[in-house]
DNA sequence: AGTGCGTTAATTTTT
DNA sequence: TTAACGCACT
C-alpha cells in the first residue's frame, strides 16, 4: 500500500525533527491511515507535516485536500503551521476548517436541495431554544413537564446520529412528551425551513441527506478531494463519521488522528467506537502509533498510564519519554474547599517567589462551580488569574442584540433575530403588539417583518405601537439600502446609533453599561476584518471565539475539558473526590461507560503537566449550599504507588488521608492527637461517616455523604468548645452547621459542628 | 409594560 | 448557594 517515495522527500524540510513513526505518518500518503497519537506525542507536528508534504510533493493541490478539526483553534493552528512550512501555497486551502465550517461552506452551494436559500442563517443554541419554546407552546405541550432544553438535547442527539425526523424510531420519539418527539422534531425542521435557517446539527445532516439523494453532488466532492485528514477522530459523532465515510469511499485516502484514551465528549455525541473500529471500516489501514512523549516526566506518564489501564476496550499505547524522572505526582489532602484554594495559592506564590512564572501554572477542575473557590481566594491574596470558558464575547447580550439587527438587515426572513430586536431598546412594543404581528404572519404565511410592515398600515395596533413599529420597519428598510453603499462596520455603527441602542446604554448608569459600549465598539472594529456582512455573520455563527490572549503572567483556571490539548509546567488538579470527580452524575447514571469516561478525563488532566502534578482532595466541601463530607476519588487509589507521593496538610499527618488507600478502617482515626478520641469523634463517626460499627470506609465510597445543613441547637456564639484537632476555643460565628471558632492555639478556623463538643 | 418575588434545579461545551 | 425562570402585581 505504501508507494515508494523519492529519496529527496526524506530530506524535505518538513520532515526535520520528526521521529520514525511521525515520518511514517507523513510519508504514508496512500490508503487509510490511523494515527494513534498519545498525549504529548507531537500529533499536530505530524499532521501538519503530512499536509505540507501532500501539497509540496504535488500529490494534491491545496484545494484538493479536506482537513477537518473540531475547534477553530485547532484549524487555525494547523493552517499557520502549514503556512510556515510551505509558504503561501496554503492560502487557497478552502477545505481546511472545522467540521461545521466546511459543511456550511458545502451547504451554501447546495442549499436549495434541502429547501434553503444560499444565504440561510445559522442559529445558535439560544435561537434554537426560543424557537423550540414557541413550537412546544403551539403544540399545547406543558413546557414545564417537557422543557425545551430536553427537546433541544434530543434533537441534537438525533442529528448527531444522522437521523432525520423520518428516521426516528418509536422509542426515540417517546423520549419526549409521550411519543410526540418525532412530531416536534418535524415541526422544528419545518420552521427552520421557513425561517431559512439551519442549526449546527443541520449543517452536517443536510449534507448527508444531499449526498444520499443527489449522487452527482457526492461524486463531485469525491472527485475533488484526493486526500482527507481528520483531527481528534475519537471525538467524531455518527453523522460526521458517515459524512467522512461517504467522502472517502472512492479513493480511501483518509488519515485520521486520535487517541481513544482522550475521548471525553460522548455526552455531546462523540462515539469512541468510530476510532475503535477504524480498521474494520477501512480494511488494510496502516496503523501508526505515536508513543514517544515530549511533554511530561516519567512519573507523570507512569501515574497516568497506570490509572488509565483500569479502563477496558482500549486500543492500547505505551507512552515513553527520554526526559529524566523529575518529581513524583503529589497527592494532597486538605480539610475543605477554602483550604484547597489557600494551599494552591500558597504553592503558586512560592513558585513565583522562586522565579517561576504564573502562566506556567494551571488549576484544572471537573466542573465550573469549583472555580469560584479559587477565584475568591486569589482575589483576596491578589494573585492574578484568568478563568477560561464562561462567557464568550459573542454570547453577551449587547453583542447578540447588535448581531440580531445585522441579521435582519442581511436576511429579512430571520424572524428570531427580528423578535429579539423588536422591543430592544424599549420602544413600547409589548407582548400584545408582538402577538398581533405573530398572528398576522401566521395567517398570511409571511415572515414577521413583512407582517409588521403590513400591520402598520392597519388599525390593529394602538396608535403608539403603530407609530413605533412603523418607525422600526422604515429604519430597517433604510439600513438595508445603506448596506449596499456603506462599509459594513459603518453600517453597524450607524444602526446602533439610529436604533437608539447606544442611547439606551448611555442612559444606563449601571456599572456594566460602559463595558457594553466598549464591547460594541470592539464589535464594529472586529467587522473590519471581513469582506462583507454575510462573511462576518458566518464567522460569528461558526467561529465564535475571541481568544484575547491575556495569559501573560496569570494563573489559568479551567475545566479539564477546556484544558484538553494544552500543557503547563505545573498543574493542580482540584477536587479529586467521589461525587465531584468522578462526578455524582456519572456515578448515578451511565454505568461503567460513564465511569470510564471520567477516568479518561482524569487521564487527560494528569497528562497536561510537564513537570509537576498536584492532585488535591478535600475532606469537606460545600455543594449547592450543603456541607458535604467527601472521600478521595477512586482514581487516586488507582495511581501506581511508585509514581505518587501522598501528603496532607492536616496536623494528624499523612496517615489520615493515606488511610483511604491502605484501606484502614477509619479515615479519621488519626485526626485527633494520638488517642484523643472524645465524644466528638464518636458523633462525627456515627453521624457523618457511617462507620459506627467499624464499616470500612472504603466500602462506603460509592457516594459522598451529606451532613445536612441544619445546625445543632445546643451551642451558641461564645460557648467554649473542644475540637479533636484544633483543641479548645470559643465559638465566634454560627452558620447552619458550620462554625467559626477562635481556637486558643490554632487561631480562627471554620469547622463543622458535628466535630466539636461542649467544653 | 415593567418590576419584584417565589419556585426550581443544578457536569463537562464546541460548533 | 445561586441563578434563572415564570408568574403575579403595580
Amino acid at each position: 500500500m505504501n508507494q515508494p517515495l523519492p529519496l529527496s522527500s526524506q530530506s524535505d524540510p518538513y520532515l526535520k525533527g520528526l521521529n520514525a513513526p511521525q515520518r511514517q505518518a507523513v510519508l504514508t500518503t496512500e490508503g487509510p491511515v490511523l494515527m494513534l497519537a498519545g498525549a504529548g506525542t507531537g500529533k499536530t507536528a505530524a499532521l501538519t507535516a503530512r499536509l505540507a508534504h501532500l501539497i509540496a510533493s504535488r500529490r494534491a493541490w491545496p484545494s484538493e485536500v479536506l482537513a477537518v478539526t473540531f475547534t477553530n483553534k485547532a484549524a487555525r493552528e494547523m493552517r499557520h503551521r502549514v503556512e510556515r512550512m510551505i509558504g503561501d501555497a496554503v492560502e487557497g486551502m478552502p477545505w481546511l476548517g472545522t467540521f461545521h465550517s466546511v459543511a456550511a461552506r458545502m451547504l451554501r452551494s447546495h442549499a436549495e436541495l434541502v429547501g434553503l436559500k444560499p444565504n440561510f442563517s445559522i442559529l445558535d443554541t439560544d435561537d434554537q431554544l426560543r424557537l423550540l419554546k414557541q413550537i412546544i407552546n403551539a403544540a399545547n405541550i406543558d413546557e414545564k413537564r417537557w422543557p425545551a432544553r430536553l427537546l433541544a438535547g434530543l434533537i441534537d442527539k438525533w442529528k448527531n446520529r444522522g437521523w432525520t425526523p423520518a428516521d426516528l424510531s418509536l422509542d426515540e420519539s417517546h423520549a419526549y412528551a409521550d411519543g410526540r418527539g418525532q412530531e416536534m422534531y418535524r415541526a422544528y425542521q419545518d420552521r427552520l425551513k421557513t425561517l431559512n435557517a439551519a442549526d449546527f446539527g443541520d449543517l452536517l445532516l443536510h449534507m448527508l441527506v444531499i449526498f444520499r439523494t443527489h449522487r452527482e453532488v457526492l461524486e463531485g466532492y469525491q472527485a475533488r478531494f484526493k486526500y482527507l485528514m481528520v483531527d481528534e477522530y475519537q471525538d467524531t459523532n455518527t453523522s460526521q463519521y458517515l459524512w467522512l465515510r461517504l467522502l472517502a469511499q472512492t479513493r480511501k485516502n483518509i488519515c485520521v488522528v486520535g487517541d481513544d484514551d482522550q475521548s471525553i465528549y460522548s455526552w455531546r455525541g462523540a462515539e469512541v467506537a468510530n476510532i475503535l473500529r477504524f480498521e474494520k471500516d477501512f480494511p488494510g489501514a496502516t496503523v501508526i502509533r505515536l508513543e514517544q512523549n515530549y511533554r511530561s516526566t516519567p512519573h507523570i506518564l507512569g501515574a497516568a498510564s497506570g490509572m488509565i489501564a483500569n479502563n477496558g476496550g482500549r486500543l492500547g499505547k505505551t507512552l515513553w519519554t527520554e526526559r529524566e524522572a523529575g518529581e513524583k505526582v503529589r497527592v494532597m489532602g486538605v480539610w475543605d474547599g477554602p483550604e484547597e484554594a489557600r494551599f494552591v495559592g500558597e504553592r503558586i506564590e512560592a513558585h513565583i517567589a522562586g522565579g517561576g512564572r504564573a502562566e506556567d501554572c494551571a488549576i484544572l477542575v471537573r466542573a465550573q462551580f469549583q472555580t469560584r473557590e479559587f477565584e475568591d481566594r486569589f482575589i483576596s491574596i491578589g494573585l492574578p488569574y484568568r478563568i477560561v470558558g464562561g462567557f464568550r464575547f459573542y454570547e453577551r447580550a449587547e453583542i447578540r442584540d447588535a448581531l440580531a439587527y445585522l441579521r435582519v438587515v442581511a436576511q429579512p426572513d430571520d424572524d428570531l433575530a427580528f423578535e429579539r430586536i423588536i422591543n430592544t431598546p424599549k420602544r413600547g412594543l409589548g407582548d400584545k403588539a408582538v402577538q398581533k404581528v405573530h398572528a398576522l404572519a401566521r395567517a398570511t404565511g409571511t415572515g414577521l417583518l413583512t407582517a409588521a410592515a403590513r400591520i402598520v398600515d392597519s388599525d390593529e395596533l394602538t396608535p403608539q405601537a403603530r407609530r413605533s413599529l412603523g418607525n422600526l420597519v422604515a429604519d430597517l428598510a433604510r439600513w438595508r439600502s445603506n448596506a449596499d453603499t456603506l462599509p459594513h462596520p459603518d453600517l453597524a455603527r450607524l444602526l446602533l446609533e439610529e436604533s437608539g441602542y447606544v442611547a439606551m446604554l448611555q442612559a444606563d448608569r449601571s456599572a456594566e453599561a460602559t463595558g457594553r459600549l466598549e464591547n460594541l465598539n470592539e464589535f464594529a472594529r472586529a467587522m473590519e476584518e471581513f469582506e462583507n456582512l454575510s462573511a462576518f455573520l458566518d464567522h460569528v455563527a461558526l467561529v465564535m471565539d475571541n481568544d484575547a490572549d491575556d495569559s501573560a503572567s496569570k494563573v489559568t483556571i479551567l475545566t479539564i475539558h477546556a484544558a484538553k490539548g494544552l500543557e503547563f509546567d505545573t498543574v493542580f488538579l482540584a477536587g479529586w473526590e467521589e461525587g465531584v470527580f468522578p462526578s455524582q452524575r456519572s456515578l448515578d447514571e451511565g454505568g461503567n461507560a460513564s465511569l470510564e469516561e471520567e477516568r479518561r478525563l482524569a487521564y487527560v488532566a494528569i497528562t497536561r503537566a510537564r513537570r509537576q502534578a498536584w492532585i488535591m482532595h478535600a475532606a469537606n466541601r460545600r455543594i449547592y449550599g450543603q456541607w458535604t463530607s467527601s472521600i478521595p476519588s477512586r482514581f487516586i487509589a488507582e495511581l501506581p504507588a511508585e509514581h505518587v507521593e501522598v501528603e496532607t496538610s492536616m496536623s494528624g499527618g499523612a496517615s489520615l488521608w493515606r488511610s483511604q488507600f491502605s484501606e484502614q478502617p477509619d479515615p479519621f482515626a488519626h485526626a485527633g492527637r494520638g488517642a484523643g478520641r472524645g465524644p466528638g469523634w464518636q458523633r462525627a463517626s456515627g453521624g457523618g461517616f457511617n462507620r459506627a460499627s467499624g464499616t470500612r470506609i472504603i466500602e462506603a465510597k460509592a457516594s459522598a455523604v451529606s451532613l445536612g445543613s441544619k445546625g445543632r441547637d445546643d451551642v451558641a456564639v461564645g460557648d467554649r468548645v473542644f475540637h479533636a484537632k484544633f483543641g479548645y476555643g470559643h465559638i465566634a460565628l454560627i452558620e447552619g452547621n458550620k462554625l467559626e471558632i477562635d481556637f486558643d492555639h490554632s487561631g480562627r478556623k471554620r469547622v463543622l459542628d458535628s466535630f466539636i463538643e461542649k467544653a
